[in-house]
DNA sequence: AAGAGGATTGCCT
DNA sequence: GGCAATCCTCTTC
């Protein structure tokens, strides 16, 4: 039996998932305080079949053991020396998973600024960037549950993109299979994207809705 | 402002 | 020993 949170994680494509996850409000709950902001990029990863996917071909050890969790699920993994959050979905046994790329911070500002030893869009304008900024730099919330966890993406709290653009991924084999397939959403205009041209920014909005 | 290259950490073959 | 769902600095326009 799900519950209503680990629902929203599960039941559609997992490209759906990854749009509608834009807008939606990352919280981490630190000694310091509550820390986070609105998630603004995300990047669907397909499982077995998905040629850029950490379990593609069946690919099942105990590092990327989290994918095959419970929807809702924090997969929180690290590559070249920095730490990635990555939200399992799917049902148990269908290791898919949302990488999130890209956060506008909100809560706490000061406490992510410091952690990143960076000011503006470089404090969250990347995978390992907003982890950082959270105040991660360990493992231990791998496998963990969100719904109960001290790092959870809160559902009711969120914007609504005015525009979701539509792109390859970012980082992975390009030659591959897959590594051109249309697996990476953002919303338009957000200075908090990553990669994101300064001519391509919306200054006003940040491509949020009224 | 934009693109290229080196640094870097842990896992798997 | 090779490689990976990255970041930062430097160079050039």
């Amino acid at each position: 039996m799900l519950t209503q949170y680990q629902q929203f994680f599960t039941g559609r494509p997992t490209t759906e998932i990854a749009q509608s996850l834009l807008g939606k409000m990352v919280k981490y709950k630190t000694d310091e305080g509550i820390v986070g902001g609105y998630i603004v990029e995300t990047e669907a990863y397909l499982g077995e079949h998905d040629t850029a996917s950490h379990a593609f071909n069946g690919r099942r050890t105990g590092y990327s053991e989290s994918l095959y969790g419970m929807p809702g699920n924090i997969y929180l993994y690290q590559i070249r020396g920095h730490y990635c959050f990555d939200i399992v979905v799917q049902d148990v046994e269908e290791p898919q998973g949302v990488l999130l790329r890209g956060m506008e911070p909100t809560l706490n500002i000061e406490q992510m600024k410091a952690n990143r030893k960076m000011t503006g869009v470089n404090i969250t304008n990347g995978p390992g960037k907003l982890v950082q900024a959270l105040g991660i730099h360990s493992r231990d919330l791998d496998g963990q549950p969100m719904e109960t966890s001290a790092l959870t993406v809160d559902l009711q709290d969120f914007k609504i993109p005015r525009e979701i653009i539509t792109t390859a991924r970012i980082g992975v084999n390009l030659k591959a299979a897959n590594g051109l397939s249309p697996r990476r959403f953002y919303v338009k205009g957000n200075p908090y994207v990553s990669n994101m041209k300064k001519r391509d920014m919306d200054i006003e909005n940040h491509g949020w809705e009224d």
